[in-house]
DNA sequence: AACTTCAATGCAATCGATTGCAGAAATTTC
DNA sequence: GAAATTTCTGCAATCGATTGCATTGAAGTT
């Protein structure tokens, strides 16, 4: 009788399982039962465990239930710049999916220069059921060496496609969407553009630039070499691709910027020096963020659905994990970008 | 002899800590030991452990450290809106700090309308060893519940400041920052002076209202009714606000702003209507966000040091959970606004 | 040589929830 | 009314890591 021993406890503590059993004088399996499954105990039963559960305030144990379980319903959520406002509309859109699956989110910024740091921290320790991965950047060996060691860690890349056809992912066109933006441009007669790129080690920068370069070729027109500039896809990088294009003699008049962020650093940076857009510059922008619209000028942009892929990425990882879809016939959905024309891209001349 | 029955395992799982220690012929007691306080095993028994967890490619499993430990090295992040360019900066910050003193961010957004729905889902359950709360709109007698249970959850309430002295809290100066955004146009000789306000049930709102109200009194200034405007801290409120301002018949010639989002809606909207900012109307933002200094006219604001807010919360929350702050001694700290003057302010008339 | 001391390691209990198996109770069937 | 089902509940093992206590053996002491 050990219980009588213990009627002064000093400091209560979190009320586990058996407390609630010895609360309804039953056992701590039927609590449990009673939790997942109430319809396997009888209604009387039921009853009194739920009062007991109301009357301890109990709450079930995630650490314990995830050891025998084996599974966290957690989701690792990896993207370069969570304090990008690109990906941070992504991040809210997977942690609404999640929650509404009754998954967690579990949320990694890129920390130090070793970004493979964090897959062995977070991923092989059960912490998380699966990984969303919004950064092409990665080192795609790693994440196969993962899945080679036994261990099929349910994965989808999402926004950022991953050059591997076997792994899951959600992705936008970006190459055809490029090319969309770029026709408009010659729509309006420009023959002269350049193009802010963004950072070059991820891949839906990469396919931008391959959209940018194939309708240009299409149209049999030359892409010049200093009207391109490496930018890191924030607003200072914009700034600095004005700067640069200002140094090469003379400016195109139109620009395809690879986000509305250095789109918006450009037109600010080239307003200073008087250039303005849509005037004397046309410009284009990518994903379509809140401000493209009340910018000035309001940005013609290429919008991405953001809520869509972090919908559906969340989605499809989660069907993954509980094996409602199957991991060895890998899912590949592609988002449609949408051209929307506002007032900074104008006709040529 | 089991271990020989099972040689030709089918399907390879995780290593757990006993087959690192069968591999190394110690005991899983040994490993865990290595694996925590090296120094405390012979530097031979040492190798023989590393080069185990190597040769399994073991990774500790969380669930089961956290259920012995009763702490899951996580911290639970609360924000009303993750997809918001304020939080998510701060968001960032908070994961970067949280990194280095080796804990894992858990995030939640606001979901439905029970908003208080996840504390009881998270935190009780063993998730997450604190909460941070970047949300003065929540409950707080629900958190005082939570503390009062027995069980005294470490908690940080940053950015909103909650009113009550007994939670720790990490602010800044909302009510002095506004004052001083008034003074500022004051100086300019601004005497008509509208304000949008932020969503009503967040304190920090309040603080801002409050502070615009007295400085006003102060400068014996009458505030015009039809100038106030309750916003909810996005682009759309500040378009509704600049047409409720239209209707007012008269439009005052300066408007401070909630925040700057508002801000850029507002000078957007109204310069459809051929009202220029700053020429016709002054306009003071709050925040500093990203866009700010890009903007069309450049915003002058009231900069958040948001990088700190994070940072200093994180710490101090892992410090109370950590037991190295004192978790009844309340910790408060108020972190100083910057005026950051630009273009969209000048003299009056 | 016998005894103490101490470092290195192992044993086994523990954290809290879940679940296969089996016993007990209630219900149905003949 | 006894036997066969079916339903409800409990027992006890399990998930994997940690740690107090016990054991071992080597070094040091007299």
């Amino acid at each position: 009788m050990r219980g009588a021993l213990q009627v002064m406890m000093p400091a209560r503590k979190t009320p586990t399982i058996q407390d609630v059993a010895r609360h309804a004088s039953v056992s701590a399996a039927t609590v449990s039962r009673v939790l997942s499954s109430p319809e396997r105990v009888m209604e009387a039963t039921r009853e009194r465990v739920y009062a007991a559960v109301r009357d301890t305030g109990y709450t079930i144990n995630q650490a314990a239930r995830s050891l025998r379980l084996k599974s966290a319903r957690t989701i690792l959520l990896a993207a370069p710049n969570i304090g990008n406002p690109f990906y941070s509309t992504i991040v809210d859109a997977v942690i609404r999916e999640a929650a509404e699956r009754g998954y967690s989110v579990l949320v990694a910024s890129r920390i130090g220069d070793d970004p493979n740091r964090w897959l062995s921290d977070y991923l092989l320790s059960n912490r998380a059921d699966g990984l969303l991965l919004f950064d092409g950047s990665l080192d795609t060996n790693r994440l196969h060496g993962l899945r080679d060691d036994g261990v099929a860690l349910p994965l989808v890349a999402a926004y950022d496609e991953i050059p591997d056809a076997k792994v899951h992912s959600v992705i936008t066109d970006n190459r055809l969407a490029a090319k969309r933006a770029i026709k408009h441009l010659l729509e309006l007669g420009h023959t002269e553009i350049g193009h802010i790129i963004g950072p070059s080690r991820n891949q839906s920068t990469n396919e931008r630039f391959i959209g940018f370069a194939e309708a240009m070729q299409e149209a049999g027109l030359q892409v010049r070499e200093d009207w391109l500039f490496p930018g890191t896809y924030n607003m200072e990088s914009g700034t600095a691709a004005a700067e640069h294009l200002l140094a090469s003699g003379k400016l195109p008049t139109a620009v395809f910027s690879g986000n509305d962020e250095m789109a918006i650093g450009l037109i600010h940076r080239l307003r200073l020096e008087g250039i303005d857009c849509p005037r004397d510059i046309s410009v284009v922008g990518f994903d379509d963020i809140a401000v493209a619209r009340f910018f000035d000028p309001p940005l013609t942009t290429m919008r991405q659905p953001r809520e869509d892929i972090g919908r559906m990425a969340t989605r499809s990882l989660i069907d993954i994990i509980e094996g409602v879809a199957r991991d060895d016939e890998p899912i590949h959905i592609v988002l449609n970008s949408e051209l929307v024309i506002r007032e900074s891209t104008r006709r040529a001349g």
